[in-house]
RNA sequence: GCUCCCGUAGCCCAAUCGGCAGAGGCAGCGACCUUAAAAGUCGCUCAGUGCGGGUUCGAAUCCCGCCGGGAGCACCA
């Protein structure tokens, strides 16, 4: 044993004992008494080698899971790769070789580092969801899908992103950008696969309220925007003349929050992009409006998110009546009204709503006060008076309270079958299809005869044929479409000659089920053992950044809700617990190779240690917050753990007997244990790494200025640091328990029995406040009643002289901690 | 523009219920140790909690208004 810390003798000395020992298996025996956990870290996609992102994350993940494990849990913590993707197969073109090969390597190198990081995972569950085992899976769970109608395919204008080559859900949008590579996205009309994620708003919504409290609640707000859910109603407007007698054709609906409005609405708005548009003009407008669409076509989505961009639209030549008061509206095409939200059309009631009156005032169209609401006239101020207040002008609604004019107008509509409450959502349906190739290829066979058939489970997996380099060249259309003989199948129906869908699923797919998968990796029969989800399902604690805020989160949580209406699992929500850890930034920006501001892992490992690294990134700050990496100091924290481990070289009690130890030291001990255990489970590693450090210092003294090194209390102490260390820093946590004489792994460890009578203080000093200043302290046990505390409090020599003869007017006391004394007011 | 979160020492950060503003670290200074340096050990300096009000016996903590920083949403009818 070297009398020195040195960092890379034990990490050479225990990588390979640990490798040995498996430390982290999980137990699938039904009948393992303990109680059972699951941490999960969002897997990693395999792009490379580990950087300082997995870093953060990943010692986060094992601080909860090691404590778990300590705790005596029979814990479930997996790691598997998410290894379908765009980069992969964009490295394989360049390279000219199948995707699989890129990815493997990548693998192979992250599992590696991960070894070397000693992250406390169940190696033997690992598996990557590009493996067919895995995308079998995937592809049965979209078929149940489709056999529950929720998997269908439709025509639609969609999100495409011209560098991708590929469309995009609407969630991998973000401010018109590819989520992915930044491209402006544009649109297209093309019929692709949809997952009816939309028949599941309500219950995704309403089921965020048993997340509240252990997830962050800045993720359950973006769910719940995203969701978007609306109440108002559906109203319908008959086509007419303008003179409001009705014609043929119609009626249109639209969707509106505020129905109450309805009397001032003075015309009406169709999204040029909307079919209905096109439907709707008249020949004598048709010019124009084919002119205002090729302008709004060519406006890219940036331009049109651009929200204080002029209002344009054109009259369409067409009038709807106005179901309450009869009154005709003229039409107008705009690019301010969205195809795809509601029914694509509105009625426009400019005093009430800002956009409507933008667009009244370009077009020089009237404006219509029908809520009254104290503020000044809309039509002179240019600003819509939004707020609720009193329905004036509005027939029947006239005097109503902006609710009760809601209520009542839903009513009117009803009675006259006009219209009718509703809700509706900003959330649109997973557009799932991808024009790529390294994906689950979608099992469905296209039959001229039958549709779309399902490929029967026994077929599948539904393999990818073997492309590789310039065969995947992004073309527009899906690689797949060009393996001839991989498409040509016969229908399972009718037996005749038929294709296979040529698109593969978006990997957000791949990643809705995995930790499903971890439960039961190796089983061939299905996705699932249910049994073994029913153990070890919901995740107790899950990990990951906050950029799958929406995406990956609301995914599992829909994918999840659809298998539990299908009778395969239990329950509704996966994962009990969410942890958003920040991020590792320098100098106040996101580290990027184009700012040349990266910080390379492997260079700090070698520089300072797995655990120096892996110390930082805990005790850095708490875990939501971003770490800037020249804020914190990894060379202390190599200092610290060389301290920490003195320690233990220092130590020559024997083992055993820790209560004839010192009595001091020992409640110190204690009580760390203690309060660490209330710092990890409140997610407040920082502080609990704190709390090691301070009983570290408090060691060092005990042994060179106070009970000294063979004092039983001092070996008791040691050993509960090296426990609580290996949560954070286990190689050197490994060689500390070892220097105490026990056998590895002190990761499988019992974590110390607080003793209660040692958290008990003998004396507890108490502060005496005259008037809220502090005018003594007294040392009193805690027990204290408190009239004995005001008596001693009263009785103390500053606190007379501070009173100064005057009489007590009152006392406030707070055993066993504080008095204040008020003192009369001399009048 | 709307909503939410955060401002504590030179810096990163603690402070269960409203009860002594400071646990830990970084940086700095000093002493000891050392042939010397490094390492190590010990000690010290440093804020009254962004600003202004309010509630309270008592406010970093609760309320109101500003200032600064961050995040999310942003034609969703």
């Amino acid at each position: 044993m070297e009398p020195h810390f040195d960092v890379e003798a034990i990490q050479a000395r225990w990588l390979p004992v640990w490798e040995d020992l498996q430390p982290f298996r999980a137990s699938d025996d039904p009948a393992d008494p303990r109680p059972r956990c699951y941490v999960l870290d969002m897997f990693p996609y395999p792009s490379g080698d580990l950087h300082m992102g997995h870093a953060e994350a990943f010692a986060m993940g094992d601080v909860i899971a090691r404590y778990r494990f300590l705790k005596g849990d029979n814990v479930l913590h997996p790691i598997g790769w998410d290894s379908f993707g765009l980069p992969a197969e964009n490295a394989a073109i360049v390279r000219g070789e199948n995707p699989a090969a890129w990815t493997h390597r990548n693998i192979a190198t992250q599992a590696e580092s991960f070894r070397r990081y000693a992250i406390s995972v169940d190696w033997s569950r690992r598996f990557n969801t590009s493996d067919p085992q895995y995308y079998r899976w995937t592809q049965w769970l979209f078929l149940t899908c489709f056999r529950r109608g929720l998997a269908e395919r439709r025509a639609s204008a969609v999100n495409w992103c011209p560098s991708c080559q590929t469309v995009l859900a609407n969630e991998q949008v973000v401010a018109g950008e590819c989520e992915r590579c930044g491209a402006a996205v544009t649109k297209r009309e093309l019929t692709q696969w949809y997952l009816r994620i939309t028949d599941y708003a309500e219950q995704l919504l309403d089921d965020m309220a048993e997340l509240r409290g252990t997830w962050p609640e800045r993720v359950l707000t973006m769910q719940r925007n995203w969701i978007g859910r609306s109440t108002g109603a559906y109203v319908d407007f008959a086509l007419c003349d303008d003179q409001g007698t009705i014609v043929d054709g119609g009626p249109v609906t639209v969707f509106t929050t505020r129905p109450d409005t309805l009397f001032g609405a003075t015309f009406f708005v169709i999204a040029a992009d909307a079919p209905l548009a096109s439907a709707l003009v008249t020949d004598e407008q048709r010019a124009a409006f084919t002119d205002y669409l090729a302008q709004v076509r060519r406006a890219s989505d940036i331009e049109r998110l651009a929200a204080d961009r002029p209002k344009t639209g054109v009259f369409l030549g067409r009038y709807v009546r106005n179901p309450l008061d009869g009154s005709a509206l003229p039409v107008y095409a705009a690019d301010y009204v969205l195809a795809d939200y509601g029914t694509g059309a509105i009625m426009a009631v400019p005093a009430h709503d800002q956009r409507d009156l933008d667009f009244a005032r370009a077009l020089d169209l009237p404006v219509r006060v029908v809520v009254e609401t104290g503020e000044p006239d809309p039509a002179h101020t240019g600003r819509a008076t939004v707020a609720e207040g009193v329905a004036v002008d509005s027939g029947p609604l006239t005097g109503l309270a902006t609710a009760a004019a809601i209520t009542a107008a839903i009513d009117l509509l009803a009675e006259r079958g006009t219209g009718r409450a509703a809700v509706t959502y900003r959330l649109r349906d997973w557009l799932i299809s991808r024009q790529r190739y390294w994906g689950a290829p979608i099992p469905i066979i296209h039959c001229p005869q039958c549709g779309e058939v399902p490929v029967p489970e026994a077929d599948l997996p539904v393999l990818l044929p073997d492309l590789s380099g310039e065969q995947l060249t992004p073309r527009g259309t899906s690689p797949l479409g060009a393996a001839v003989q991989w498409l040509s199948v016969a229908c399972p129906h009718c037996g005749e000659p038929a294709q296979r869908d040529t698109d593969t699923m978006d990997t957000f797919v791949d990643s809705a089920w995995y930790y499903l998968r971890y439960c039961s990796p190796q089983d061939d029969q299905q996705a699932f053992d249910p049994a073994a989800v029913r153990r070890w399902l919901p995740v107790t604690q899950y990990v990951g950044g906050v950029e799958h805020a929406i995406l990956h989160l609301l995914y599992s949580r829909f994918l999840t809700k659809v298998l539990r209406d299908c009778g395969l699992v239990e329950f509704g929500e996966p994962f009990r617990a969410l942890l958003n850890q920040g991020q590792v930034i320098l100098n106040g920006a996101a580290m990027s190779k184009s700012k040349g501001n990266m910080v390379d892992l492997g260079q700090q490992i070698d520089a300072y240690g797995v655990d120096a690294v892996r110390l930082t990134m805990v005790f850095a700050g708490p875990p939501e917050e971003d770490i800037d990496w020249a804020d914190v100091s990894p060379s202390g924290a190599k200092r610290f753990l060389a301290r920490a481990w003195r320690l233990a070289r220092d130590v020559t009690a024997e083992p055993g007997a820790p209560e004839r130890g010192d009595h001091s030291l020992r409640c110190a001990t204690h009580r760390t244990v203690a309060e660490v255990e209330q710092a990890i489970t409140g997610l407040r590693f920082n502080v609990a790494v704190a709390r090691i450090m301070e009983l570290v210092n408090t060691v060092r003294k005990a042994i060179d200025s106070g009970p000294g090194p063979a004092d039983p209390a001092v070996r008791e102490a040691v050993a509960a640091i090296a426990i609580m260390m290996s949560l954070v820093a286990p190689y050197t946590a490994e060689d500390m328990w070892s220097l105490l004489g026990h056998p590895p792994p002190v990761a499988r460890a019992e974590w110390p029995q607080v003793d209660p009578a040692l958290l008990v203080q003998r004396e507890v000093t108490c502060v005496v406040q005259v008037a809220g200043k502090v005018r003594a302290r007294l040392a009193v046990p805690p027990g204290i009643d408190e009239a004995e505390l005001s008596r001693r409090a009263l009785a103390d020599a500053a606190v007379e002289r501070a009173l100064a003869g005057r009489g007590v007017a009152r006392l406030i006391i707070r055993p066993p901690s504080l008095v204040n004394i008020l003192p009369e007011v001399a009048s």
